[in-house]
DNA sequence: TTATCTATTATGTATGCACATATTAAATGC
DNA sequence: GCATTTAATATGTGCATACATAATAGATAA
């Protein structure tokens, strides 16, 4: 059979995209063209077309047609890790350490994050993720307990915090922020370093339907840095 | 007509696994069943189970099914912010302003970077990104002058070389490494701030077929981050 | 029992067609 | 000239259908 699938077509449109022959802003052929000439249905072309579109390669406007990006928008997909696993891909043996565990008022500008008042009570977590004894990370982590009130007895020196609540609501919305942090003296300490050495951080605050469930700090050992293609 | 489209379908498949009806590693319903179900054609769920499974929420096999994923993969799309960009929506003025200009032998692990031979002359380029005329942005770039002759002549007062190259060669590709570095005496000049301190910093090299152009290190003023939601 | 083949089946993809919708360009009215 | 309506058109989407392909379960043979 014809080996015409719509992602031979998507390659192709791409290529002469990047060969120049379409050049920025410049409006390309439309559906019905590029289906004849490379003799497949428009349908084709259109799912190849609509992939580039995601891709943000080219930018699509009916009856207006399509056209090459004029600066295209450059985005990479980050897989957020999980601590464990990054860990035991480099094929060190994982374990969370405990620093700290309670019940406390939150901080107010936690429990702004939370979007609960000032003075609400929050389960507090500190976690050292260990690979293979040597600190990865340090985890600091605030959990509203009207939203996940087990938390409290959960095995957390087995199955780290981030994990049980996956369990507990896998399918939640969040905000992520990366950014760099000077460590502090915990961090310090934990990572055999220097006071403000600079530490590549995640804060992610995590919700499910209007409910804020647990806002997290977690700072990497220095050296650590997230990688991606675009 | 009916507003049975995919996109209602996507979402509220969506919902039912979010509600927990099927939960992590169970199978959910056939193609057909669905169809059946919602009153489409199996095209239309189809290309809703698609696009759920980009999102990473469900794992399709063939003959064995949909599941939704165990752990579901978090994954965010970043934006690669463009500096002039982030500045000018800052409501404030962009202007580059080099600080370093020259072709010289690139050090070895820039060579590598790039895939050329040790000792190769590279044009080497330092430039402050200045928002209203505080430093936003270091970047120290180097640019293979056999894929870019030309960036030796260009207006790199007016234009920032990522915006030079972008339009050059428009479509390459790239790595991107995120990390947190620590000030060296030219940003701690640059941002006012202590040698040491944590800069949030994007390593980038680009190349079009096996062609490398151009790595750079950007590094952010104290206190920048990355925002993403997923 | 174990290995190999075969039929079954769920998803993957291509196509032709019809109609929806957004946007532009032309026609019309003031 | 300027505003408004109308027609033309490129993309967006849904459907029925056909066939491809991978993985499995069951049948068959060693």
């Amino acid at each position: 059979m014809s080996t015409l699938n719509h992602q031979t077509i998507r390659k192709a449109i791409r290529e002469r995209i990047e060969s120049g022959e379409w050049l920025p802003g410049a409006i390309i052929p439309g559906e019905v063209d590029l289906a004849a000439e490379y003799g497949c249905s428009r349908t084709t072309v259109n799912r190849a077309m609509q992939n580039l579109a995601d891709d943000g390669l080219i930018e699509r406007k009916r009856r207006a047609g399509t056209r090459v990006k004029e600066i295209p928008t450059r985005q990479t997909t980050f897989k957020i890790p999980i601590v464990r696993h990054e860990i035991e891909a480099s094929g060190a043996r994982y374990r969370p350490h405990i620093l700290e565990r309670k019940t406390i008022k939150a901080p107010n500008h936690i429990a702004a994050r939370l979007h609960l008042k000032k003075g609400a009570k929050l389960f507090h977590l500190v976690t050292a993720h260990l690979g293979d004894g040597r600190v990865h990370a340090v985890e600091d982590r605030w959990v509203n307990l009207a939203a996940a009130p087990d938390i409290v007895n959960a095995p957390l020196n087995e199955i780290s915090a981030n994990e049980w609540l996956i369990r507990k609501v896998p399918y939640s919305s969040g905000d992520v922020i990366f950014s760099a942090s000077a460590a502090a003296a915990r961090e310090a300490e934990a990572f055999e370093t220097k006071i403000g050495s600079a530490l590549f951080t995640i804060d992610r605050t995590t919700w499910l339907d209007n409910v804020y469930i647990t806002t997290m700090t977690l700072r990497y050992r220095p050296g650590y840095n997230l990688h991606s293609r675009l």
